[in-house]
DNA sequence: GGGGGAACGTACTGAGAGTACGTACTTCGA
DNA sequence: TCGAAGTACGTACTCTCAGTACGTTCCCCC
């Protein structure tokens, strides 16, 4: 008997689906796709790898072969959301020079990248609770967390004298940004919620600004 | 064949276990009870009802008598904690009258709840997920956004003519505390991290306030 | 051209949520 | 005080789903 996948590999091969960035093979891709619109949609414990294997065409001996479990998927899944947000927010980010505009044009990019529903599901709320606080922690430490980490560190830098305690503020910071994600995410009219969160943020700066050249005088 | 229930209810009535606050048996207490350290040690989708039937001592008919599914156990589990810590940090908000001090005061107590693994776990991280997001923010706007909402509300009443987007601060403010009260619990040195945040949301009110100032002169 | 590894497919196992149904205890009206 | 109905369980299943075992085909390299 010739197998169902014979001619499904020879399909990717002509369309090029396979090959894509350090995958081995075009299953691993097509799961990962498959995986990540399933996750999004119906989060990770929703989700049953006899689906995912459904719409990826496969088994689940196929499936078994890639990954070595269903956390395993999930977790390629989410890295590589993540990894395209940080490198949108990172170019937006670069693109200007003031700290003040930088940290305004990283928001801007963080709200426009968290208003598409698969990384706000998969990246914001199925993440810590999939993965594991402690793990996720660690890739948020290295990869988000450290960009306002940055952002605050420019900031407080060109504030001057006020006693700011960095750490402290760059968390508070990243909360009220994640904050802003949900609000603009579950407003109706996410265009008009994206700049009133926007502008809130640009009055607390103000403020600490203010504070900063009262105290240079 | 004497069922092993008998002595244990017996046991109940006698401890005064029974009749807690609304639960029509011991049982279901002691259901949530255990329920709610198990949930706190391994997380919703870690822990199976074996696992709390065999910690409550009773049977799944038992559990099944008293609740329709898992879920349900855990949204008992969550409201529960949810009730206490409002409680706690409404008579900490309501002991102060200066909408400044009213805010410090609430803050403080919210940090101090949410060192509590069991609110930060149960409350903070698996809720969202376990009950879906619609479910979560919809108690969440009930319960510590209201809080926000209100001290947010007072603070600018006080600072007066400055243009503020109440709903939205509100909005950025409530992630700030929440992503502060991480901010301790992964500390080494609670009480510490808690001054910091503290001190540095405070530096940020401050700011706000200066600016009220200098507008209003 | 054949031998070995990669890429699958099929059929099972085990854990865990939920169900079906039977049994003891309690209450309450006649 | 007696029985009938409701409450509070216990036991034994079913069904879904993650993971495993093992066989088969394809591809590459010697």
């Amino acid at each position: 008997m010739t197998h169902p996948a014979k001619v499904l590999r020879a399909a990717r091969k002509a369309t090029g689906t396979s090959s894509g960035r350090g995958y081995s093979s075009g299953t691993k891709r097509v799961l990962v796709q498959s995986a990540t619109r399933l996750f999004a949609d119906h989060g990770y414990a929703g989700t049953s790898l006899d689906e995912v294997v459904a719409a990826s065409r496969v088994t689940k001996g196929a499936f078994y072969h890639h990954f070595p479990s269903k956390l395993a998927l999930f977790d390629a899944v989410f890295t590589e959301l993540q990894e395209s947000a940080i490198r949108t927010i990172r170019s937006a980010f670069d693109a200007e020079n003031d700290p003040w505009e930088q940290a305004r044009a990283g928001l801007r990019a963080y709200l426009d990248v968290s208003r598409e529903t698969e990384y706000r599901r998969i990246c914001m709320q199925e993440a810590p609770v999939a993965l594991g606080q402690e793990a996720f922690a660690e890739s948020e430490r290295a990869a988000s967390l450290g960009f306002v980490h940055d952002a605050v560190d420019r900031l407080v830098d060109d504030i001057g004298d006020v006693a700011i305690d960095r750490e402290a503020l760059a968390a508070v910071f990243y909360g009220a940004i994640r904050s802003s994600a949900e609000f603009v995410a579950e407003s109706s009219d996410p265009d008009l919620a994206s700049a009133r969160v926007a502008e809130s943020i640009d009055v607390i700066l103000t403020g600490l600004r203010t504070l900063g050249r009262l105290v240079g005088d």
